[in-house]
DNA sequence: TATGAATGAGGCTTCATTCAT
DNA sequence: AATGAATGAAGCCTCATTCAT
């Protein structure tokens, strides 16, 4: 059981969930709780909501989960596990035959444009975000996953052909990464998604330029 | 005193800070809100808290704002009345012989980067954003504002010799401020200032190229 | 769940209390709310007090009830219940044989001298009388709970063949009903028993001559 | 200063209002507190408004009163007073020519008719009595007063040439105020006035009858 | 294992009273 | 004497967590 920070608190699952009954019960507790979250917002989201919602008994959650910061944990790290999943796989099918233009925008759509979670996923991502300010762990389980997304996006520029050295790879993977809390702050203030997509797009196209290929456009 | 919606409630500070005294109250008040916002965020933000840090009684919060809410609120206000403040102040100085490239990065600079307040300001802000999807009157106050924003981003940017319509200019506006929290990011992670600068820049040339004037240098 | 005026407050109890200790437990802190409301008064009735009367914290007050209105609420429901079934119970006992005089104080002693509930009886009746004009759910009952008893009033006096309209007999019997807190009065201020009865007998013949036929002895 | 019950409170006015000045700051805060009674109840009385109303600080108040409570009790003392003054002055008019059955009438016109206070009266009386049952003192008031009142009545009585012996006049003293109580809780349930005011009688004539001279009828 | 009743610390707010000016 | 800002105990209610069954 991972012990963190100041008021120790438990935060991962309590007992990894082997048999198959207790996996389902986990996997309804945190359907229901992204439901719940999406739904009503993370200030309205109660354990006895949740278990109510999930058709068992309070007491059931702590059997599970130590608490209930626990639960919206996990959903997180299963989230970023998510997009962590997407790139690696992307990462699988890069050829280098594509132009780089063309890897990047498809990584865009492949990142950005998909439904990471089924449902209002939108709005959990939101709520998750307020998550993370109010739970240290979760910042800090963010830090990590921003690593690994660098080098992730490192890999996948230098199979896509990018010419760039393995510290300007790693630098570009970071500030694409940032420039993902951006698609989301301006989510967050309702811009429309197409037109971040937009946005987005021209930032990264502004990071890649130096390193495309000469005579590459739009 | 502003009457507002559902839950009838008093958003607007009790009393105009007349007397000096009262005005050092209030204003104490919402710095050591500030502060606390900023460090343990908006969650843990209790009327008790912000007495005892402000050290003084419960009750004497109540004697400056009518609910916690409206210690909130006022915050809220302030703050986007220095963003706004910045921006005219900025829009005074566009003389039009600059690079737009590099009005435009001065703006972001000096519009978000800037301290408005003493202490961790980009953390005040996100919670301030939470505070915003969590009080309706806060959201229509922040609607208004944005309308002026939006006037004022495009004044700017038209004087700058943006070539682009008021709706783009706002979102222009929008972007380049989420850039500046990837640069904060980037440099907790421990990058290189010069570095952060030089994609910094890169990106804002990625956003606002298609409106440059053909053939303008960096 | 009764949805009811302006602060939307919840006053019915939370559930009907179906299992056996939920039921003892409703009926204890009905119990206990209604000795602190006769022996405090209602102005010092606190859900704080009424849990630890009860011997249970104060978040189990509000598992069977949404807050302190619905439990005075259910107090008056009951009250007004039993008087009700005792004027019924009254109703089917009148022969039409005894001296109308008689059957009228044998009346006010039924409906309003017997205990309803353990301990201090005609104090909990001002204090409800108390909460009746601090919320506006108990008068709308109160209301209609005064037509109910104004027909059994009626229909009372009619079988015991009092010669008064509809209107009238309502009102002897609200009068009626003081009178026997004279009785209470005189009773705590130490006048003997017996001479209170005699007094009580002259008031209740003083409001029923007018109504009873020629000639009626005592 | 009197010393009183569980938690020792000084109930009365601070100081002989000797001075001009003060007995006028004295009587408009009395004043001001019944109007505030009658219109907002006794709930909704605070110093804070009292003050206010009253056109003066709140730490005035505590000069000429020790604190709240003190106040209602000053406002009841000259409320009971006003009705023994008026029943002393009803005495003396009393010439022993009357039919008794006609002095008792004008007893309770002047007794219950007249408005004892100007302003929101009954309002006012209801809230009086409200405070009653909050401050144990005022009950204690209320019992000396009652005593004192049965023996006015047992002197207007006598005067009045009642064929009664001195302890059945007594009796009688206490009954008929008693019976004004009656009267009240019959207003405070809202009965009509001119209604109250005929079953009041006749309860009154119940209570005579035995003693008036022979031959006495409506 | 599962249940859900029970707990009680802690959040927001009010207001009688005090005291420095 | 007068002021009114300041105090803080106390009221109502919520909800994460525990534990007897």
């Amino acid at each position: 059981m991972v012990e963190t920070t100041i008021p120790k608190r438990k935060i991962s699952a309590r007992k990894a969930p082997n048999q198959e009954r207790s996996k389902a019960r986990v996997d309804q507790i945190l359907e229901v709780t992204c439901e719940l979250m999406a739904t009503n917002g993370l200030e309205k989201l109660t354990t006895n909501h949740i278990a109510k919602a999930s058709g068992m008994a309070v007491g059931s959650l702590y059997r599970y989960f130590p608490n209930k910061q626990a639960i919206i944990y996990e959903i997180y790290l299963r989230w970023l596990g998510q997009v962590r999943e997407r790139m690696e796989r992307f990462l699988e099918e890069i050829t280098g035959a594509q132009p780089i233009i063309e890897v990047m925008q498809a990584l865009a759509e492949r990142i950005y444009g998909e439904s990471l979670m089924p449902g209002d996923d939108k709005q959990l991502e939101m709520e998750l975000r307020k998550a993370m300010s109010l739970y240290p762990e979760l910042r800090e389980e963010d830090r990590k996953h921003g690593e690994q997304i660098a080098t992730l996006l490192s890999r996948i520029l230098e199979r896509a052909g990018l010419n760039a050295s393995d510290k300007e790879r790693m630098e570009i993977g970071a500030y694409l990464y940032g420039l993902d809390s951006v698609r989301q702050d301006l989510m967050e203030q309702g811009m429309d998604q197409q037109t971040i997509r937009v946005w987005q797009w021209r930032a990264t196209f502004g990071i890649l330029q130096p390193f495309l290929p000469e005579g590459s456009r739009f």
